[in-house]
DNA sequence: TTTCCATCGATTGTGCACAAAATGGCTTAA
DNA sequence: TTAAGCCATTTTGTGCACAATCGATGGAAA
């Protein structure tokens, strides 16, 4: 089992919101359940505290973390300047092919709504701000988007959305328009207002049952992960 | 000695520019120059990789970054979409004292051109920037930007501009004037083009001489860290 | 009964020793 | 003379054992 691997697990595992708030994430409990040494897990924890996936705290560990309303703020607050930022970008550069592409993403997605495949909508959902995102061609600028994209999904499993999700398919189709058709400050103001949107509809849902083991679901993505890794 | 220290010592040192590309920080040899073991210095060593600072690469060591052409465009690049998010989002909430404050600071930088102290105006050019991000009062936000100013500056050290750095001073106080007027679309105007131009000017030099050893160097930096912390 | 202190158990941090890998020099052959 | 391959040295990676630190539990005193 190599390091990148057990890193990929624990950050869908984590992503995924399969793990409660506050989760203690043992160094010695995780080196046997994966079979590794201390040390390694020693490595994989400091580097996912670094990504702030989970809290490190000197002395005491590392634990997963319990998203308050006030860091949800904050993540999507940042959601909105940056992908503002990304969606003036754009809306200047775009060519021709490019916005072929995100036509037939978008059409996708009111795709998969009608024929009402909530999971691949889901999937697709997230994938429009990551391909916006990649659009730009600046690896810095796809590697903080999508950081920040993926703390949302986790926020999204944890604060499930209780009744309309369906409202965000027109939202991505008004910034479509706007960066198609160049315009800047309504690309902006698009992107700004479906964010901001998105974070209304999130609603405190009651904390998650623990119900699975730490270890059945590290044995379920460890088996997702090494099959067939995506 | 502490990790932090180290960790802020070759931080600086790096960030001004004083280490020659490619220059190998091996970790014996560090752990010699600190008194400390290994250890701890490979702890330091990975951590200024994961924020780009050096280059680690396995079984082979930590590097310093020698930045190539396209990789100064790619930051700067960055720099322009994540602070027109800014300028956007600052466009629309900043107060009247907030104003205030970003005036005196324009006004110092203009001082310090005036009076010719160069040192003083390129670390308040550098400042206003983080002063910017700060203002967003979103830490995520906060440390996307300082990661990527740091990372110009360092730039700047390696390819210095040739004549005129006091364009700058006035593409801030349009910045400025923008952001105080709450014109959004100006503000993301100014700042975009005011990050071209300072990209513009920056020239390839000569590499810089290695003259000054690492210990040295090290020690130069280790009196002012653990003797003044800024 | 409550609060404070001390000791114990568990968990993380650190240094050391060994293993693995890569680079550079040296030898040899074409 | 040059190039290719092998060996030695240097440097990084890893596992293990011990030290330090934190939290909790239990007992004693007010």
């Amino acid at each position: 089992m190599h390091e990148d691997d057990i890193h990929l697990i624990l950050s869908r595992l984590i992503l995924a919101g399969r793990l409660p708030g506050r989760t203690k994430l043992g160094e010695h409990r995780l080196a046997d359940i994966f079979g590794v040494s201390r040390e390694r897990i020693r490595k994989v924890l400091h580097r996912l505290g670094h990504e702030r996936l989970i809290e490190v705290v000197k002395n005491r560990g590392a634990f997963t973390i319990a998203p308050d309303l006030n860091e949800i703020h904050v993540i999507f607050e940042a959601r909105r300047i940056l992908e503002s930022g990304i969606a003036a970008h754009l809306a200047e550069t775009l060519t021709a092919a490019e916005i072929d592409q995100l036509r037939e993403h978008v059409e996708s997605e009111a795709e998969a709504l009608r024929t009402g495949d909530r999971d691949t909508w889901l999937r697709l959902s997230a994938e429009f701000h990551h391909r916006l995102a990649a659009l730009t061609g600046n690896p810095i600028i796809q590697r903080q988007a999508r950081e920040l994209v993926s703390r949302t999904t986790m926020l999204v499993a944890f604060y499930e959305n209780s009744h309309g999700s369906q409202c965000g398919c027109d939202e991505h189709r008004a910034i479509f328009r706007a960066l198609s058709a160049g315009e800047r400050g309504r690309a902006v103001k698009a992107m700004s207002s479906h964010l901001a949107l998105v974070e209304t509809r999130l609603r405190p849902l009651a904390c998650v049952d623990a119900g699975p083991t730490l270890e059945s679901l590290i044995e379920e993505y460890k088996a997702e992960v090494l099959g067939a890794p995506a």
